[in-house]
RNA sequence: GCGGCUAUAGUUCAGCGGCAGAACGCCUGACUGUGGCUCAGGAUGUCGUGGGUUCGAUCCCCACUAGCCGCCCCA
């Protein structure tokens, strides 16, 4: 087989899907802007260390999902770098935000970014190797205030106006609180030594889990596991006061604003980075990839990265399962163009490419069509595209008195040239 | 990375070890300056790719590739 194809889990985006896409990038854009949010644009590609020192070494996505190569030398004197796409965008952002010093601004810094995500996994309706993320961080020195609960509220305040404005109906929010530096360690001991007893009563997964990645247990989905489940170690029991007193003050401006949550704390995320807040919304009808979004608090992400301390709470959005959810909610439909403009004969062609400039110079959306084609197949191809069809034949170029036609009421009208563009605009 | 299901026309899908099918869509005409409705006609194609069994394979077998579902993990 030699013809070429989209690699595996990549995809083109058509219309009309793409205007969906753009609806949900320019929704994202204008909520943001109304929280004083600025765009990051970061780089597709990064050092390799970034992602090992920021997602965490041990994670599945930096040890089997990243596409990492040898970017060569090219002289003598150019050493061979490790290079890996982006598989997520906070490492990026906090990595540009030590590398600007932001945080010698004084200021809070509020960012957001929109773009493409690589991970090599096995591809699934709703996830590819190419994903598209849309994600805002909020970082910044602890006398910017970056550390305040309100932040963490605030975020979930402007999530839920998002996910309400872009339309998308029947999302949950589910927080926790996941303690700080020192809490998780200290709960994770007291875990693994309860999971001791427990872990061999358990099914198979959980007994692995146990010993790779206690945490994971907390969401094993299996209804014969659940009753010991319970029984094990609550984070929420290992949280200092400080992380305590963050998790319920987060808890009453949620209950202040009237966005409404459940708290889990089985809610645990897989990336090493997150403290404190932890939060995912999601939505039914998307299967085992339930969540449209996840993200948390990241109180020594910065520092991890040999960077000032700069706590941080941010998210990610999978756009292409927002898409979907959209989709699954309402048929869409593309929006027809103003008009079809269709010259009579191809001596009309010239003339016409003439008067499209015009309307399209005058904002109007126009398809213009061929004189090569019948009259009939002009009608046609104008009902599927356009509400109106106008006609440039000889005579309407000699009197400069078009005629135009309402695909849905049928009504047939003469125009003068110079008129057009008013009457298509008013329908 | 693991397990399962699937792959036939532009699309959605039937089908059968012996000439490749339907619906929708598309093209042509009835209707040379009027669409939707109707009618008549037409073209849809490497039956995912490669190999095997067979007189003969789109069909059976194997491998590969891709999609979907689940797992792992995660947005």
């Amino acid at each position: 087989m030699s013809t070429l194809k989209a690699v595996r889990g990549t995809r083109d985006l058509l219309p009309p899907e793409t205007e969906l896409w753009n609806f949900v990038e320019e929704t994202a854009r204008r909520v943001f802007a109304r929280y004083n949010f600025g765009e990051i644009r970061t780089p597709i590609f990064e050092d390799t260390g970034l992602f090992a020192r920021g997602v965490g070494e041990e994670t599945d996505i930096v040890s089997k999902e990243m596409y990492t190569w040898e970017d060569r030398a090219r002289a003598q004197s150019e050493k061979s770098q490790s290079l890996t796409l982006r598989p997520e965008n906070t490492a990026g952002v906090v990595r540009a935000y030590i590398e600007h010093k932001l945080g010698e601004t004084g200021l809070l810094q509020k960012l957001y970014y929109i773009g493409p995500q690589f991970r090599r996994e096995r591809p699934q309706k709703g996830r590819y190797r190419q994903f598209y993320q849309i994600g805002a961080e909020v970082i910044g020195p602890p006398s910017a205030g970056s550390e305040s609960p309100l932040r963490d509220a605030e975020v979930l305040e402007m999530l839920a106006t998002l996910l309400d404005e872009l339309g998308i109906q029947g999302w949950k929010l589910v927080i926790n609180s996941v303690g700080s530096s020192s809490d998780r360690p200290r709960y994770i001991a007291a875990l693994r030594e309860a999971l001791r007893d427990k872990a061999p009563l358990m099914c198979v997964d959980c007994q692995r889990r146990a010993e790779t990645n206690p945490l994971r247990v907390l969401d094993c989905k299996v209804p014969e596991d659940q009753p010991i489940i319970e029984t094990l170690p609550k984070i929420a029991d290992y949280l200092d006061e400080d992380s305590k007193a963050h998790f319920a003050a987060v808890c009453a401006a949620l209950d202040a604003c009237g966005v409404r949550y459940d708290v889990d704390p089985r809610l645990v995320r897989g990336l090493d980075y997150y403290t404190r807040t932890t939060f995912e919304f999601t939505h039914g009808g998307l299967g085992a990839q339930n969540a449209l979004l996840g993200g948390g608090r990241y109180d020594g992400l910065s520092e991890a990265l040999g960077g000032p301390k700069a706590p941080g709470i941010g998210f990610a959005m999978g756009e292409d399962r927002l898409i979907l959810t959209l989709q699954a909610q309402a048929a869409q439909q593309s929006a027809p163009a103003d008009a079809y403009l269709a010259p009579l004969g191809e001596a009309q062609n010239a003339a016409a490419l003439g008067l499209a400039r015009e309307l399209r110079r005058a904002g109007l959306r126009i398809e213009l069509g061929d004189g090569g084609f019948r009259l009939k197949k002009s009608f046609e191809i104008g009902n599927k595209l356009a509400r109106k069809i106008i006609l440039l034949g000889e005579d309407e170029l000699k009197s400069g008195i078009l005629t135009v036609k309402d695909f849905a009421s049928g009504e047939q009208v003469k125009v003068a040239w110079a008129e057009l563009a008013t009457a298509l605009r008013s329908r």
